[in-house]
DNA sequence: GTGAAAGCGCTAACAG
DNA sequence: CTGTTAGCGCTTTCAC
């Protein structure tokens, strides 16, 4: 095990004052002569004192740790998410606890465990796939740990939730293939539990209804990455009354789509105009690029942190105050 | 602030025993009236004990964080490192505390104060580019925190590392563009003083005079992003004696030369070939598909964290154990 | 101005 | 088998 750093009590000893002393030095205590605070604190640098942040917890019975729980880190959403939290912790003093939950329930669990083990003073997370009960995340708020919700929120849990409008997104993207002359648009989408996968077809449904256009159902489908579109996209792309348009609910899925609309030789956007959701670099990446609707994520990691930063603050007050991020249709070369 | 959850005072108090008795029913200890043990235990469960790790660790003069230090979250590469160190943390036990440095010295440095205060059992972490002094590193060292570096390591620091085979990606690689035909490959990376860039440098030359090749320095650029490579390549691709092929640091290099190619309406890849270095999602979403060398984030993730495990559990000895994670040619659509 | 002492939650001798 | 006690690093009354 790593040697003891040096402590206060350490300096208390070899300068021959009190601990009590060395404390109120590196707290700069304004009750102190100038002469032993300098004396205590030149020591500390030279010798590198660092204070011991779990002792400091424990004492005051306050972190500064925060947790963050997201369902995958290599997915350009949550990656920039989670830079965003970083950021601002950085700013105001934060360290953050990371967990993944790979969209397993029991991992969740384990992680709130482990984070209220580890006493921290707020958490950050997007909730898995797989979750439908929400006993741990209420453990958390029954233990006054402030709970923000980004993205996956969850609707049954009394907290503050950050979400990209997803319905306003869908809405849009969907209405720009109406009027670029689109009518039998597919949605492919996540499990229908989520939140965002019924705000995002509600903005799909709603947008057919306002043009007049007929929801059918068998063009929505539960379908949300690369490899699983491909064959489920072929399949509708074949049949004889085939879609002309796909709403993807990532950036993944979309792709997957026009990788299986370009092995049929079809034209985009001209035979079929695709839109996903997102817009990672991928959407840059491929030819024809793609029209997507743009996910701020870090300014959601952002968002999410600055509202746990302003609860922390303000002693755990349970404000209701919730963020809407908005998203921009980023038009390119997928949609005509 | 959170209010204090139940201790194993509490729990003494209300079943009237000792907190010892309470500590050592919690901890399964042998010595204890199977009635007293069952007592004790089923209280706690029943009214979410959860023991606090501060205090442990305080107690124990051993944590179970590590800390981990990546330049950036939102690259693939180092998004797979965190979910495999992530896994492994998991799996054995050990909470993870995230920073990135965003390429900064500043707050790198600023990381590993963090870092030491947090009392971490270990370290794990890739130097940010702007990075050239090591005393930060040199501290954690001091203080017997094991530190592991993984792809951008630290030469100067006496410790464990993971890397990537860059020097046998690099080499393989330009054999293949050399094997194919290419005749003027130019090659794309980052700064100089990484050791990186050095060793897929080694590479790149060390191919062209297997193959009696000429090294042209005019054929090496310093850039090692999308935006940058698209001027930079379109110069080149102009110029009278253009190259005929490209090896680029990263994907998205890769892809920016791909870009500029395309502009210019040359056939990728009869008139140039293009390889990349990272294997990303974005490398598949590209059209024509990406060649690239494939580098395993997660697999170094997974190295990294278990190498670490291991040192920390063999009580720090300084072992001297690196690793290697092979890298493989990933032969897609845009060479020969 | 400074020190002594208590206590945060927990473990680990040391007693009994 | 169980309790008492000291102490981990630190802050914070309360004295002097």
């Amino acid at each position: 095990m790593p040697k003891p750093q040096i402590t206060i009590k350490d300096i208390a000893r070899e300068l021959e004052v009190s601990v009590s002393t060395v404390s109120r030095a590196l707290n700069d205590s304004p009750d102190l002569s100038k002469a032993t605070k300098q004396r205590v604190q030149d020591y500390a640098k030279l010798h590198h004192y660092n204070p011991n942040f779990l002792a400091l917890s424990i004492k005051k019975r306050e972190s500064t740790v925060i947790g963050v729980i997201v369902p995958q880190v290599t997915h350009h959403f949550f990656a920039s998410v989670v830079e965003g939290i970083l950021e601002v912790a950085d700013r105001e003093g934060f360290s953050v606890l990371l967990f993944r939950s790979h969209e397993e329930y029991d991992k969740e669990v384990r992680s709130v465990q482990r984070l209220l083990s580890s006493r921290v003073c707020g958490v950050l997370t997007s909730v898995a796939k797989e979750t439908t009960r929400y006993d741990h995340f209420q453990e958390l708020v029954d233990n006054d740990i402030p709970v923000i919700f980004f993205d996956r929120i969850c609707v049954d849990i009394q907290s503050n939730r950050v979400v990209i409008d997803d319905y306003a997104g869908a809405l849009s993207a969907t209405e720009y293939l109406i009027k670029t002359g689109c009518k039998r648009i597919s949605f492919f989408c996540s499990p229908m539990h989520l939140e965002i996968s019924k705000n995002r077809r509600g903005g799909y449904v709603d947008a057919l209804r306002k043009h007049g256009l007929p929801v059918d159902n068998d063009l929505i489908k539960i379908c949300d990455n690369y490899d699983d579109a491909i064959p489920v996209a072929t399949e509708m792309l074949q049949s004889e009354n085939r879609p002309d348009a796909f709403f993807a609910v990532n950036d993944e899925t979309a792709l997957g789509i026009l990788h299986a609309s370009k092995l049929l030789h079809l034209k985009i956007p001209d035979e079929v105009s695709i839109c996903g959701f997102t817009d990672g670099f991928a959407a840059i990446a491929s030819d024809p690029q793609l029209t997507t609707v743009g996910q701020n994520g870090f300014d959601v990691g952002v968002s999410a942190m600055e509202l746990l930063v302003e609860r922390i603050r303000s002693n755990g007050e349970p404000m209701l105050k919730n963020r809407i991020i908005r998203t921009k249709l980023v038009v390119r070369e997928t949609t005509r």
